[in-house]
DNA sequence: CGTCCCGTTGATCCCTATCAAATGTAGTGG
DNA sequence: CCACTACATTTGATAGGGATCAACGGGACG
């Protein structure tokens, strides 16, 4: 038997929010710690839906894959963040593969929990309500960019998002807190991973981030941001 | 002071599924007829949320504007539809603007009372929840489409979409039941009303749609259905 | 030290946006 | 009932942003 689990872990979440701590220590009597290799996934697309999460350390990425094969990033799920919760909407699958990008550590409860904590404390449905509605106004805005930006913009403003849910200040710049690839960004952002080596190339050369394998760090986060609001770069003429 | 409005407005609809006579009784008690004219708005992006609502008879659709004043369509609002709920989600403002594309009636509660509702019954919460992840699925579907796929996919399958939820068979073929433009179809799809209008024009020739001003009918769900699933239309070589 | 990924860069092509202009259609007011 | 107007649609011509194809370079890890 494994001892409990302290409440100081969830008791700052969003998603935990006003809860009193009773309901707290009763959630995590019945959690289970999940830890997740690199590359590991916590779930697959199309599996029963039989658990939902918390992440308390490390990085996650939602992915789809379409019919044909090509992927597309969903969102990146960071410490603190509710994931796998298809069944707290009513869905018995899982619409999505999550896969650790680094060593992760979360806390998983079975998903015929949720009607317990669900009636146990009725701010369980509030604040999903709130997470949920949090990500469909995300997803909206994705489609907006998608629709009526060009490349350029829609990279610069992925990173920008990045930095500000997970980066960390150095002495060189802001670094995205965990591994990334081009590949990463362009199924966050529609495009090729080529597309997006030339974009960080040119940003290279205009000092705006410094790049290596995995690794992304912003040195000059306002000009980025400028050109996620769709200033144009200067062109060199010729 | 109104008359006591009929519960089998609102007994069938997915929002109000599994609740108690009372329930329906209590929420009908407070509710207000909102009519609306061809192109009046229900409310716009950025106000305060202070309605929710179902929409009872007409169609309407959700859109967002961009910085550069561009237009998207979010969805389009169905008879028997929830819309305008962001105070469910916690939010205070509403992110989009819903016009009426043709004369309609909906029914209206002050967003106050939406804690009224769940405190007096559980069940709005989980039918809101299952609503909006319903919506965050869809939502991510199309983020999917417009990274992944081809205009002429996107269009076929936004048209497939609406036959299924407002489709009207006539014998000529499947009517989109609303007054619908290809400048709307474009901002559903992530392109131009000049793309959507040569590709109707094709379908046009081979016999799949038959189309006037604001109007389309479907003659071949099942050729677009293949299309929007990314078969390739037969080239006419030369 | 070799192998596997990841990243970079050039060359080419094509889908689709953009520019431009004409035609068609509903609604309105005289 | 018709002219007028506003809006929707169609269609041609052109250009360009990015995808695609192809090949090489380089760092990490076993």
């Amino acid at each position: 038997m494994s001892k409990q689990l302290s409440r100081s872990l969830i008791k700052k979440l969003d998603f935990f929010k006003a809860m009193p701590d009773a309901a707290l220590d009763a959630a995590l009597e019945i959690a289970q710690v999940c830890r997740l290799a690199d590359g590991e996934a916590a779930f697959h697309q199309g599996e029963p839906a039989t658990q939902f999460f918390v992440l308390l350390h490390g990085h996650l990425k939602v992915v789809q894959v379409t019919p044909e094969g090509e992927q597309v990033v969903v969102r990146y799920v960071n410490p603190g963040d509710v994931f796998g919760i298809a069944r707290a909407m009513q869905r018995s699958h899982y619409p999505a593969t999550t896969v650790a990008v680094q060593e992760s550590i979360a806390l998983a409860w079975p998903s015929a929990e949720w009607d317990e904590f669900i009636s146990g404390n009725p701010l369980f449905a509030v604040n999903a309500l709130q997470t949920v509605g949090q990500r469909l106004q995300d997803a909206h805005s994705r489609i907006r960019e998608l629709s009526t930006e060009e490349v350029e913009q829609r990279v610069a403003r992925a990173i920008v998002r990045l930095t500000d849910e997970s980066g960390e200040k150095t002495d060189e710049g802001i670094l995205i807190n965990f591994p990334i690839t081009r590949q990463d960004i362009a199924e966050m952002t529609g495009t090729t991973l080529h597309t997006v080596s030339r974009l960080l190339s040119a940003w290279k050369e205009r000092g705006l981030v410094s790049s290596g394998r995995k690794r992304i760090v912003v040195l000059d986060v306002n000009e980025l941001i400028r050109l996620a609001e769709g200033a144009h770069p200067i062109k060199t003429p010729g």
